[in-house]
DNA sequence: ACATACAGACTGACCAGTCGGTCTCTTGCT
DNA sequence: AGCAAGAGACCGACTGGTCAGTCTGTATGT
């Protein structure tokens, strides 16, 4: 296995420092004291301060996007798909929580063309779930009277806050936490009939008690 | 009526400046500009660009363990209590979504004085939905197979991700949305038999169909 | 000899906060 | 009523520190 890239020790010692006390507290001599190189390493290999919280960004958007594509190929009713994105959302957080904590707190001060890129590509993630709850609500797996777009941004929310207090050494491990926003969530959406179909009982936490 | 103070004029530019930009990239001498007066006027009014940003948080989190108080004190089921509770959230945004903006956006940046009292108001806001979720288990209500910790934290997450995406001028009122959150989220907590309870109807759409 | 990767002293812009001053009010005295 | 004197509110040029980014090197591989 090759040594780390100063490359990828200034990402992610930034990450962390970003993490913990905001893009702009963290100056960029801090960064490269604490991935043990200097000023001139840091901008041998990003163009800017800017560039680097611009990568950190592309760099979680790109995962997250793909595994909704993913989510979306491997299953086929919307329940399912929904069910699949949601967990596979939640556990992302085991390794890419300070990647979503900068990018949901610091994207505001990313400069404008680097802003737009990643805008683009979280509307497009976006779109995604708006297209699942839509086409559950057409196949008549999703309550009918619930509407698109807030229903989505609910349970984008439910799933992004996370980020504010879940701790890896907390009382309940990630799987066991995505499990629950899932059944929430499955819960609230599926009309009466979908909640009582025999494939769909797994979405639940059903017997096991917490 | 009174003309508006200066130091009323600076917190309503300093927020709306906060709230589009971000306390960092908003400077004290743009917020003077902004609110017509001087740095002296500033530095009369308030001790430091860091006593504003808490002032503003202050004047939220008060008044929001206030609204918890009330639906604590008014109704007396679990069910009722957290209806009423998460109603009165939502519909505080109306008003206040520049306050909730600053408040998750920039807490990081409060000073460690200012930090730990911010804090102190908001775990307790905290427990109180904490109790709510903790009695509504207890009494039957919500399904004992929801752990108190995760279910009330993604209930906050619902709601509070909100400041990231509701415009005033958007498709959906306020209160449409509190009604939907509000519904969701009864649905997903509430046992069967609370589900069904004649009383409880009103807290789902039901037949309206959006 | 040349390119790539890095080191670290330096610079210039920016910005929170200061400080001496002015301009009203209010209060108390005659 | 008239005036002096103090207080509170506000003004804006200035300062001192901080920090992103630069620039001149040096070392190592090819």
């Amino acid at each position: 296995m090759p040594a780390k890239s100063t490359k990828q020790r200034i990402t992610e010692a930034a990450l962390k420092l970003f993490e913990e006390f905001g893009f702009h507290a963290v100056t960029v001599d801090k960064i490269v004291q604490e991935s043990g190189t200097s000023k001139g390493g840091f901008y041998h290999n990003f163009k800017s301060k800017d560039e680097l919280l611009y990568t950190i960004h592309e760099s979680f958007i790109s995962y997250i996007i793909d595994k909704a594509h993913q989510a979306h190929a491997s299953w086929s009713t919307p329940a399912e798909k929904l069910y699949e994105t949601v967990h596979s959302f939640v556990r992302m957080f085991e390794v890419y929580q300070a990647h979503v904590t900068v990018f949901y707190q610091e994207s505001l001060y990313l400069s404008p063309v680097y802003f737009d890129s990643i805008k683009k590509k979280r509307d497009r993630y976006k779109d995604m779930m708006f297209s699942v709850v839509k086409e559950g609500k057409q196949q008549g797996e999703f309550r009918h009277e619930l509407p698109v777009p807030i229903t989505s941004m609910a349970i984008f929310g439910m799933i992004n806050w996370t980020y504010k207090w879940y701790k890896a050494e907390g009382e309940y491990s990630i799987r066991e936490i995505a499990d629950i926003y899932a059944d929430l969530i499955m819960q609230a959406v599926l009309t009466e009939e979908a909640r009582n179909k025999k494939d769909y009982q797994r979405f639940f936490l059903g017997h096991k008690v917490m």
